[in-house]
DNA sequence: CTCTGATGAGAAAACGCTCCCTGAGAACCG
DNA sequence: CGGTTCTCAGGGAGCGTTTTCTCATCAGAG
């Protein structure tokens, strides 16, 4: 079971071990007839490279780790967010041939153990999910040294990152409301200490003020139940809204629920709009009109620019488009 | 930028590199004295052992590799199933002090890397999600004489597993149909390559067998799309039917769409059972009667018997209960 | 026919760590 | 008090690669 190494590769095709490691690496300066004889014995006894060995003189591991930063019952690894990021990176790493190394961190010890790892060369660069503005995790591992690429926008100075355009995709979301005759245009908010929410919530502030509107707030945390609650909440404050703004899917699902117990119904009395597109939104009853959010597309740029970082490339910060997906819901 | 290395922290500590090494792996027989110097040391200096140094001498890495093999528009990656098994895993192996690489192998080529990776000695241990039984891939690692284990039944021999009892929830789901007082029940099946498939398939008929009814089938792929479709079908084929029993969610989902088309109430004319218990399973309306396919817990299970299994213990299959959540459909 | 410059192969030195082995000194025993 | 055992620190040999440097060979120029 123990596997063949370069020496014995080397003896079976009576070359040195330089020529052997020259035909692996794919080195131009060896000759065709020493090439043949190499492969051939590399395929004879299924000869394949030690990592660690290999790691050990070039410094590099070909690996990159993905780290998730959040609180056990934290939004980030929910779902639909987490899934399609760390599928669309996969993807992306597997075509640059590179490998993952997926690390949620969901405690101050887990955080510690992230830094250690990276510290210790196991890595060629670190992709961060942090929503937090209070995380402390991006500027400890900026401080690597190594090649850092943030998914979205972060409290630490000097991180290259991809954002999504919240404020815009709300602006979006609330336009469309105002066109289509809306007056009283409320919104549910997810937590402020994340930036998705705030940022989501100035955009509808911003673009309600710009028409001389007024806001009507709630709060949820970005769960399905609290979306319900803000829901009552709103309709207790205002009776007579006639459209709703959620800061995400999960709440709008939820204030759709409290908006059919209550008798009014969707869009005729309320028109709801959610953002993020997730694939919930289209299986609800009506069909959510949601603000799409390119959480795949986020992840791909996000993998390009970390590879660009590494090779030493520019690193422009990327802001996302997003676009609203217009269902039954308005 | 320079790390420091073994050699420098002993230099410092005024002691031997076989002192540090023995202070940092806690070994107990080095004397408290020294211990405190070298720490002090450690500290100071920042240091963090390199890790292929230590993988290279030890032959030991501390991360284990999960594979899902599936084509680009697979079911497994779809993300319910996905994202509750890669956060269940990583969960668990954070609790365990290891680390996890994440491989999608969706082309022959990449399932070929993969082979290569497991091979090079980068990881101790293999977890495999592979649902097709034509999968040559289950086969090929188990060659490789690393520590494997299979998410759910394998093609190949002697992996051990974990497993979901697929039949038994069938069965669960269409006894509870019966007891509704329902006489026509039709299953939604999804792609027959699929253990998961062909089992639930499996525990329908036989079930239906011991009462002595008929089976109405159509087969589906997994997808929304085909649970409608294959609704329209059945209700073509058999207009009288009372129920139907969905192999996945997804697709009960799209038959449920069909159902209320057709002008046919739910639960009312016809009841509707899905299978996996999804999130989205419980936001629709009617809400979705379901059985719970307890995937965190499959993978906590399928984490252990890897960890089992690589310091020698016992590697019996684990089969997984499931129950059934009742909710409107039915 | 000698000299120069390419070309390409081999020898050997790292890379940073673990772990076996040796030996110094302390502890214990008769 | 000599001998044996025990405890614990240090020396140094690897682990399997890459990579630098040296050197042999050969073609072509003078």
């Amino acid at each position: 079971m123990k596997r063949p190494t370069l020496e014995v590769v080397a003896a079976r095709a009576g070359v040195s071990k330089s020529s052997v490691s020259r035909v692996i690496n794919g080195e131009t300066t060896v000759a065709p007839q020493i090439r043949d004889v190499v492969m051939r014995a590399v395929h004879e006894l299924g000869y394949v490279p030690n990592g660690a060995a290999r790691n050990l003189v070039t410094r590099r591991t070909d690996t990159l780790a993905v780290v998730v930063s959040d609180p056990p019952q934290g939004v980030v690894s929910d779902d639909p967010l987490f899934s399609a990021v760390v599928r669309a990176v996969s993807r992306e790493l597997e075509a640059a041939g590179k490998r993952l190394v997926l690390m949620l961190a969901e405690s101050d010890q887990s955080r510690t153990r992230v830094e250690q790892y990276v510290a210790g060369g196991h890595v060629d660069g670190v992709m961060l999910v942090a929503l937090h503005g209070t995380d402390p995790l991006p500027a400890a591992l900026a401080r690597q040294g190594l090649p850092l690429v943030s998914f979205n926008r972060t409290s630490a100075q000097d991180v290259p990152y991809v954002a999504l355009d919240n404020a815009g995709g709300a602006a979006l979301a609330v336009n469309h409301l105002l066109q289509r005759g809306r007056r009283r245009i409320a919104a549910i908010t997810g937590p402020l200490d994340l930036y998705e929410a705030r940022e989501r919530l100035d955009g509808y502030r911003q673009t309600l003020r710009d028409t001389g509107r007024r806001s009507i707030v709630a709060l949820g945390d970005f769960t399905r139940a609290s979306g319900a609650e803000a829901m009552r909440q709103l309709l207790e404050d205002d009776p007579d809204l006639d459209a709703v703004f959620a800061a995400n899917d999960l709440m709008a699902i939820g204030a759709l629920r409290t908006l059919h117990q209550a008798g009014r119904r969707v869009p005729e009395d309320v028109a709801v709009v959610g953002f993020d597109d997730i694939e919930a939104a289209s299986y609800t009853s009506p069909a959510l009109t949601s603000v799409r959010s390119p959480m795949a597309d986020q992840a791909t740029a996000a993998v390009h620019l970390l590879l660009r970082l590494i090779e030493g490339g520019p690193t422009d910060p990327v802001i996302m488009p997003n676009e609203l997906v217009v269902r039954e819901s308005t």
